[in-house]
DNA sequence: GTCTATAGCTGGATAGAC
DNA sequence: GTCTATCCAGCTATAGAC
């Protein structure tokens, strides 16, 4: 291995490292590559030395925190019970997605104007997503579309937690229900109607 | 009435109305002062003469829209079956979010770094809530927990098909499936572990 | 690779005449 | 209220010496 080469990567990585915490501190539009160049203690030039654009830096930065997301997911999570492991991998996806709000902006939500992830820096998400769709399998779930709805019903959770009570429980507390909801309705989808108990109470 | 306060009000909702234009082309950061006002036929000193600040010039975006999203999910839609309803209604709330992604950036993502809207540009989305948990109270639903619950699956729909499949409707043809499974749960969430069926077959 | 210096542009906001 | 003119700040990106 080339030391040259290694050196370079480490002064990309301490570059990408210093980006995040810029933008966890300023939101992810605030960005500048002064304020990047002037905390990572070079000059601005010095940045298009590594990065060819601004858009390259994001790309880093995405591909970064795409791997921090695969890593923080992979711990095994195989208790037997695979609803329990689909509960303990909803709970994670969460906690991962509310620790740094700029990194689930990223990651997740597509704000950045100009920006769209190369698919090297998209690839850890995918290996997560095709995780899911095991552990879903080993759950009984194995429909593409059922795929879909967990995936709405996840986000959703992470995203009116962010949103509406950013720091708080509120949603994610949700998580053991939105489990037990989504398992029932995908192991017998045809018996809700069976269910069904209108209520009589109250009109217009 | 005043004719000059109508004057007023009518020029606000002119540049109001620029904005919305711009924005659905260029995006919702895209927002210029300049470029509204060319829109707009006037100038920049102009626009200041009826917004104090460009922050404003976004409160009344978010004011407008709101109403917008109000008016559009205001229709009745008393069908005597409240679960058609609640499908109904979200069946509009995504086709009122999928027509306009700046304007549900706006609505409901906090994209905008130091904009956060007034509590009167707020008042008709704090009126829609109030209208879906009617809705749910309809269909037999009162526990908050579960509106809450109720909200994260809605936006959540809205979240994937926007950011995962835009002008498509892999997400919103889950719709049914979706109140139908809320629905289920809600009416008898202990009922849920009764129907459990472990997958036998793969592991790790 | 790293710097100084700066080009070139766009942004929000204001002064002051009319 | 509307304009012309402009201030001042910030940005990405580059030129060219070392």
């Amino acid at each position: 291995m080339d030391w040259r080469e290694a050196r370079r990567r480490g002064a990309r990585a301490t570059i990408v490292s210093s980006a995040w915490d810029l933008v966890r501190e300023e939101g992810l539009p605030a960005l500048s590559l002064r304020e990047l160049a002037r905390r990572s203690g070079i000059t601005t030039p010095t940045v298009y030395a590594y990065f060819e654009s601004k858009s390259a830096i994001y790309d880093a930065m995405f591909g970064a925190a795409a791997e921090d997301c695969a890593g923080w997911m992979a711990d095994p999570v195989d208790t037997r019970d695979p609803v329990a492991d689909l509960t303990t991998d909803v709970r994670r996806f969460v906690e991962f997605c509310t620790a740094d709000i700029p990194r689930y902006q990223l990651l997740f939500q597509h704000t950045i104007p100009g920006f769209s992830p190369s698919d090297q820096a998209y690839a850890p998400a995918v290996r997560a997503l095709e995780r899911t769709r095991q552990l879903l399998r080993r759950s009984g779930v194995s429909d593409p579309r059922y795929l879909d709805l967990w995936t709405a019903l996840t986000t959703g959770l992470v995203d009116q937690q962010i949103s509406n009570d950013p720091g708080g429980t509120r949603w994610s507390r949700l998580i053991d229900d939105a489990v037990r909801m989504f398992v029932a309705y995908c192991h017998d989808p045809q018996s809700v109607d069976a269910g069904q108990r209108p209520a009589s109470s109250e009109s217009a």
